[in-house]
DNA sequence: GGGGACTTGATGATGTGTCATTTACGTCTG
DNA sequence: CAGACGTAAATGACACATCATCAAGTCCCC
């Protein structure tokens, strides 16, 4: 016996997911027309800025991302076609690999990164107070808390 | 001057980012693995479910979903050859079609429903109580709002 | 009723995400 | 040190999304 949504819940799901969807649309395509990257590429970039000397191992980044191994793999391999990235071996293990930030990659990031910031400000932090902020983030963290049990059962 | 993200903006950004993702994926992963359906196939099956005799215009498909034409026309032909839907004409406007649910695809919105809500319940809902959502929506609504204005102007 | 403007919808090219598999190297154990 | 097992990363096939463009029909106004 299947229990269905309330009229409650069916608002709040169906608004959140709407929120989702079109936030997500928007900040992609404002990023994209105004410094050509997309938010994936976006994620990858803040990453390596944040690295030391802007070089990671991919494992290390496809964890930090939460991205599934060959997502980042053949993410990485267009980045790098596109010159925004740079792949290196890595001494002392020879499976391994290092993915480093470009100075095209760098000034790409810096030149996104205000853009970026005043969009998100602007369509969601701005419609949110304070009080807002600290029940969404109790949400989610309740929410990845529930699906972290979940994977690892 | 770009003002950046303060403590408590970033953790809520953050949180709420990493929430979509993976909660995205899991809702995702669960309706594939059981059901063998896409969300994005699941919203369409729900959409022509609920309209009268399981038959839309692709446009008002289109308004409602707030699909881009384009994506909507592939995602359509790729049920149809999968036996989900159907098209046919529509008479008065030749340009026009419908866009029909066939027995297999209610059978298989009526098969994936039940676990889907369940997996949404357990996940989501559940870890919310009545205000959270409130709030939520609220919030949602409102940056719904923002995103409607900015793209009227 | 003829011609422009808009609407409905499909298509092809390209970039992106996922799954399954492969390659190559490391590590541990008998 | 050989073989089993685990880890790092790349690859190919396919599903999906977006953009630009096209084809065909309708509407409207002169």
């Amino acid at each position: 016996m299947t229990r269905w949504l309330d009229d409650d819940e069916q608002r709040a799901w169906r608004a959140y997911l709407q929120m989702q969807n079109r936030l997500t649309a928007h900040l992609g395509r404002q990023l994209q027309q105004d410094s050509g990257l997309s938010l994936a590429d976006y994620e990858v970039l803040v990453a390596l800025t944040d690295a030391d000397e802007g070089r990671l191992r991919p494992f290390a980044l496809q964890e930090q991302l939460e991205w599934e191994q060959s997502r980042l793999s053949h993410h990485l391999s267009r980045m790098q076609r596109r010159g925004l990235v740079d792949r290196e071996g890595c001494p002392g293990d020879r499976r391994g690999a290092f993915v480093v930030l470009t100075p095209a990659g760098r000034e790409a990031i810096e030149a996104a990164a205000p853009g970026h910031v005043a969009t998100v400000r602007e369509f969601f932090l701005d419609q949110a107070d304070r009080e807002d902020l600290r029940t969404l983030e109790r949400l989610a963290d309740r929410v990845l808390r529930r699906l972290d049990a979940d994977g690892r059962s």
